[in-house]
DNA sequence: GCAAGGTC
């Protein structure tokens, strides 16, 4: 018996490869460059196995040349133009391979990763091996982390390729080109003859949005009208310390009302501790790093763009330092290794003396948050490596940092509430004793600072040092940063965590987005280009505009659907491109108020 | 010449 293993990417195969063959194994090239087959006897199932990958997707998807052009139709047509898929050119030598492969194989065994994707890139390879061997029998490996006992059982106990998954993506593919090719080719054409364009106006259903989110929160800022409120604030000082007291009430925004009851404070300002309340508290230590957390922290701790800090973490990753940097799992197998990667990191000059700690008995588990893939484990350093430096040197240091961190102890300590009542309102003041800093020592990303408070006695009394009537106003809200972007992202199902970085310099390369320094600190705004295309569409008054999130949305759930069986993958195309088609006729008919309103935008090109 | 999703 020979089986022939493929698996998404060359890292999987030569894990497996590494796990089942027990290390003995012989290597052939490919005429892909990354690409190598392995060969060995599995003999607990009596079969001789060989293991190789391909990279991602195999094929793409386009229009005929009836299509093709783009003077070839009206772009509306293009909703209902038959779409044909063929393997891309960079697949083409990876086709070759595992169609000599196929050939001599009884069995194909797909290891893609277990999600979606990797259940269409499963039928992807299937049907390249059923093109060399009509009658070839194919199963799936089915595993959740790359462990010894779970790669042995899915070798030994394979399931059935799940076509449903396969089939919700088909369909989100073909549905993403039309929509894309259909409002590309349409803005394009309208909007070119009005503005000295660059080029072409290229949009697609998570462009759309992405923008949108953009453009929401740049008119949130401009339409900003401050609101003035009131406080009483009230001090004391005591040993030449000063004391702040902060109101119960917060603030008011009513001024009589605020004055009013100053003024009964001021009849009486003899203050009195009601309540002193000593509470142990702790601060948690950071859950186990996601892709999406990774761009995040990267972009608002290291200042690194997302995009940036995924190719980073991919070349790490590449290097053997990092493990896979794409994940949504925020949870460790309970199987997993702590102890040996651990040991990897005592000789580290700067936290060395930290790993040393938790090897000597300080390790405590790490938290699990609610994300699990079912692919890969959190991002972790799989080596020590002292010899980085620049962007990537930062980057290792904070997912090996941030990796301590969840394997250490919860930071400890005591709060203290002091409650004063003056003049018959109610005032408090708390105060922090850090105790214990554990996890905060090898994460220098967090700050938890103590800043006491003096003693003070239940029932005491004193004379406030400070005892007034402020004004202050409501401020904006601050523009989008990148974090912002992506926590947005992430939250309305736009993207993944492998393409929400790419989205964001996607709109940035395309000038509708531009970049904006404040002092350190990155911002996001649109362009005039950017501004004008979605307050066009806005316009024109949809109530589910494909600026807004909500219609990707609908596309993610009706995946869900249809992988659970519960709509076939003709009705999810169906419905969704007569959304679509809806939002493109609204958008055909009243495309002159778009017009309108880009016109002026357009002119002056850039900011 | 259009997208979004994989990965190199």
């Amino acid at each position: 018996m020979r089986v022939l293993c493929v698996a998404e990417k060359p890292s999987i195969a030569k894990s497996i490869t590494g796990i089942l063959s027990g290390g003995r194994f012989t290597t052939r090239n490919t005429r892909t460059n990354f690409i190598k087959n392995y060969d060995f006897d599995y003999p607990q199932t009596n079969a001789h196995f060989t293991v190789t990958a391909v990279a991602g997707h195999l094929t793409s998807h386009s229009f005929h040349d009836t299509h093709q052009s783009w003077n070839s139709c009206d772009p509306f047509e293009l909703f209902d133009a038959p779409v044909k898929s063929e393997i891309s050119k960079d697949a083409k030598t990876m086709e070759a391979n595992i169609l000599a492969e196929a050939r001599t194989a009884d069995m194909l065994m797909i290891w893609t990763d277990c999600d979606r994707e990797g259940e269409h890139i499963g039928s992807e390879i299937a049907r390249v091996c059923r093109k060399a061997k009509r009658n070839i029998i194919v199963k799936r490996a089915r595993f959740s982390a790359i462990i010894a006992q779970q790669i042995h059982n899915a070798a030994q106990h394979p399931v059935e390729l799940d076509q449903a998954q396969a089939d919700a993506v088909e369909a989100r593919t073909v549905l993403d080109l039309k929509i894309g090719a259909a409002f590309t080719r349409y803005q394009t054409k309208t909007l070119k003859a009005l503005a000295n364009l660059p080029g072409e106006l290229k949009i697609g259903p998570c462009q759309f949005p992405t923008l949108g989110f953009v453009v929401a929160r740049y008119n949130d800022v401009q339409g900003f009208i401050a609101e003035a409120f009131w406080y009483i604030y009230l001090a004391l000082t005591r040993n030449g310390e000063e004391t702040k007291f902060n109101w119960r009430r917060g603030h008011l925004f009513d001024m009589d009302v605020a004055a009013v009851i100053y003024q009964q404070v001021l009849s009486d300002v003899t203050a009195r501790v009601t309540k002193v309340t000593k509470k142990p508290t702790k601060k948690w230590k950071p859950l186990p790093l996601t892709t999406v957390e990774l761009q995040k922290a990267g972009s608002r701790l290291l200042r690194l763009a997302p995009k940036k800090v995924l190719d980073i973490a991919e070349k790490l990753y590449q290097q053997g330092f990092l493990s896979y940097p794409r994940t949504e799992t925020d949870q460790f197998d309970p199987q997993f290794d702590f102890m040996t990667l651990i040991n990897k990191q005592t000789v580290d000059p700067a936290w060395g003396q930290f790993a040393t700690t938790l090897q000597g008995g300080e390790f405590t588990p790490p938290r699990r948050g609610k994300n699990n893939d079912k692919a890969h484990p959190p991002i972790h350093p799989t080596a020590h490596v002292g010899n980085l430096a620049g962007d990537e040197k930062r980057v290792y240091e904070f997912v090996t940092r941030r990796f301590l961190a969840c394997c250490s102890k919860d930071a400890v300590g005591s709060q203290t509430t002091i409650d004063v009542v003056c003049g018959g309102e109610e005032f408090f003041t708390t105060g922090l004793i850090v105790h214990e800093r554990n996890y905060l020592d090898v994460y220098p990303y967090d700050k938890w600072v103590s800043h006491a408070v003096p003693d003070f006695a239940e029932g005491e009394e004193f004379r406030p040092s400070v005892c007034e009537l402020k004004d202050g106003e409501t401020s904006p809200p601050s523009l989008l940063t990148e974090a912002d972007l992506v926590t947005l992202m992430d939250k309305n199902g736009i993207g993944t965590d492998a393409t929400i970085a790419q989205h964001i310099e996607t709109i940035v390369q395309r000038e509708y987005v531009i970049e904006r320094f404040e002092g350190q600190v990155k911002y996001l705004v649109p362009s005039t280009l950017g501004i004008g295309l979605i307050e066009g569409y806005n316009q024109i008054g949809f109530d589910k505009s494909l600026s807004k999130p909500q219609l990707r949305r609908e596309t993610e759930r009706a995946m869900v659907q249809v992988c659970e069986r519960n709509k076939t993958k003709h009705d999810m195309l169906n419905q969704a491109i007569e959304q679509y088609k809806e939002m493109y006729i609204i958008a055909r008919r009243d495309f002159g108020r778009v017009i309108t309103v880009s016109q002026s935008r357009f002119l002056p090109y850039s900011i």
